[in-house]
DNA sequence: TATCTTAATGCAAACGTTTGCGCGTCATTT
DNA sequence: AAATGACGCGCAAACGTTTGCATTAAGATA
């Protein structure tokens, strides 16, 4: 009873006496079948729920067009910014047709591997991805590029193959805010960053260090400490706030960490954004459920994600060369909010 | 260039002076292969990347079992409990060696139906889906079964389908929660939930009330509303606490609108928890994020999809029937915080 | 040496489509 | 009345696999 098989063109060309060669022109709307014909074997699909199979369509174009399924690879869905991302690239896919094959590499280069290894079996026209915080090796990548897959990197990109990429102007969003907290008053201001091997975070610590330069401040290296997520933030804080010269501003390189040295320097009786000021990035659901609401550099992860999906698709339907990279920048928006003056 | 072809079994037929059958049988370990051939075979495939053509596997073998790939259906991605199940999906399948294609309805029917048969013709195994606000027509779920697509349900079940699904005790969960906040001093217990006709909504009524009725108390209509974000909250919250037999305690059936009645108390003078306790529902970052953080129950989205995806894959390998639906329940917790006494 | 096994390989059909080519039928043109 | 052309349709090959069956060659037995 389970073995109930789907309806094929032989079931229809049998059924009404036709070739299967006829069922597939008439179906595809061809004009050399005759009007009549054509209507009569439009309605008996209809009729009798004929869904077209994918697989065979594939198989029968795949040495002409590729498939239209695109990999994706996050190195975590239980994330604001990629779920944002992954919902935009959903989107951009289904409006133009595509559809989305998703796997999560757990931030490690073997996993990643076995991905990029099962999408080029799976046919895959394309793959979006973000690199794990692991991968230090790209013969995978590059093995896709090889083999005529192309590949769009966003948010976390692989600053050693010249490949298409999605970012957000980390430099300009780090910049924008650590001026506006340094005009508003702040006179030092911290800066917690993320693995500085990641491009995003030497592209967010050159914004920051520019706009002390160019507010006449020096950056100095008590102040700059690899922190990214919220038990460090609560860990590293304290002692910060404990320094003869203590910082009076921070700028961290997520909200999760923002929020951590909010609540730190309010418990240790600090007022924010009085005597301390704090700033996130990302803009997510945390950013406004914290009180004070924290100000963040929002970064549009839908945007980047339809962006990036666009390159892709461009890429695969010969719009855009295999062989020159596209490089694209996504604003991102100082959201001022309760964690600064 | 990017005509360049991927390696078929026929190539390497060709390189090696063998039949393609041969180069298959070779592969796939075959007994009656010679051993010098075998290994000539595999070391030739190995050093020139071959990888089996998956869609071509899936033709061959389309008429006795199906595709490797599960389809996956969510209301929305960017929200932390769907996030949290799919990627409970995503591991589960990948640990068994399927793969996943997901698709958001946007909470629209007419999306949901488009990606039924879009899921249809792209052969998909089986799917994995949480119903749209909107869908009260359920011919496209029925036409999957018909055509011998298994489908399990997970947090939005179908009741008029007699299909599997997994959910969480929302019964249960409720009612431990509500029972603490009598137990702990509350005397009037508000109800904030969603849309009636949806089961969750139901039952997690359900759990309320019979926590009302065995602490000797009576539900009241005043004190249940359907409110189910943030700014519905924080609109409908003042007359709450304005009314002359103000609720001391809220129950909100997620962790978002938990927090805007919360913050709705706070901004109005009460003091969270002493004059008004606050509990909500999922347990997300924002749970967390807010001050004081939120008490909440918690409902975990990786197992809910790691069963939802064993249940889906059990039943397309046959070791489920497909006529008896698999009916399962994942455990809630109650997660104490600063919002409750 | 003739016959029988057994092992190793090849042939060809099948999965469900698409599509170049050719064939027959009919109406139009000379 | 013969030639031309258009139209509508079917044949068959192809996409990359798998697999039942036939085939071959070698070794074992009589």
């Amino acid at each position: 009873m389970n073995e109930k098989q789907p309806l094929t063109m032989k079931d229809i060309a049998a059924q009404l006496g036709v070739s299967v060669a006829t069922v597939s022109r008439a179906l595809k709307n061809s004009p050399n079948i005759s009007k009549q014909r054509r209507e009569l074997i439009q309605q008996y699909a209809r009729e009798h729920d004929y869904y077209p199979n994918v697989i065979a369509e594939q198989l029968r174009h795949s040495r002409q067009k590729p498939s239209q399924i695109i990999g994706v690879i996050l190195p975590q869905i239980v994330h604001y910014y990629f779920a944002s991302i992954l919902s935009g690239i959903e989107e951009k896919a289904k409006e133009r047709g595509y559809r989305i094959m998703v796997a999560q590499s757990d931030e490690q280069y073997e996993r990643e591997r076995e991905i990029c290894e099962s999408f080029m079996k799976n046919k895959v026209c394309g793959i979006i991805v973000s690199q794990a915080k692991d991968t230090e090796q790209y013969d995978h990548f590059k093995k896709l590029v090889n083999n005529g897959i192309p590949l769009v990197f966003y948010d976390r990109i692989c600053p050693a193959l010249n490949a298409s990429r999605v970012v957000v102007d980390d430099y300009q969003g780090t910049y924008k805010a650590v001026s506006y907290m340094i005009e508003t008053g702040c006179k030092r201001v911290a800066f917690y960053g993320s693995n500085m091997n990641m491009e995003i975070s030497k592209n967010r610590l050159n914004g920051y260090k520019d706009a002390l330069y160019h507010h006449g401040l020096q950056p100095s290296d008590e102040l700059i400490k690899q922190c990214d997520n919220r038990s460090d933030a609560e860990k590293l804080t304290p002692a910060m706030l404990h320094m003869k010269n203590r910082p009076d501003g921070f700028f961290a390189i997520n909200d999760e960490t923002a929020i951590g040295i909010m609540y730190t320097a309010k418990r240790l009786g600090f007022r924010v954004p009085e005597d301390v000021a704090v700033c996130g990035f990302t803009d997510s659901e945390r950013a406004v459920s914290c009180d004070p609401m924290l100000t963040t550099v929002k970064q549009d992860g839908r945007e980047v994600g339809s962006q990036a999906t666009d390159v892709l698709i461009d890429t695969v339907e010969g719009k855009l060369p295999m062989d020159r990279a596209e490089k694209r920048m996504v604003r991102t928006r100082l959201v001022v909010r309760g964690t600064t003056r």
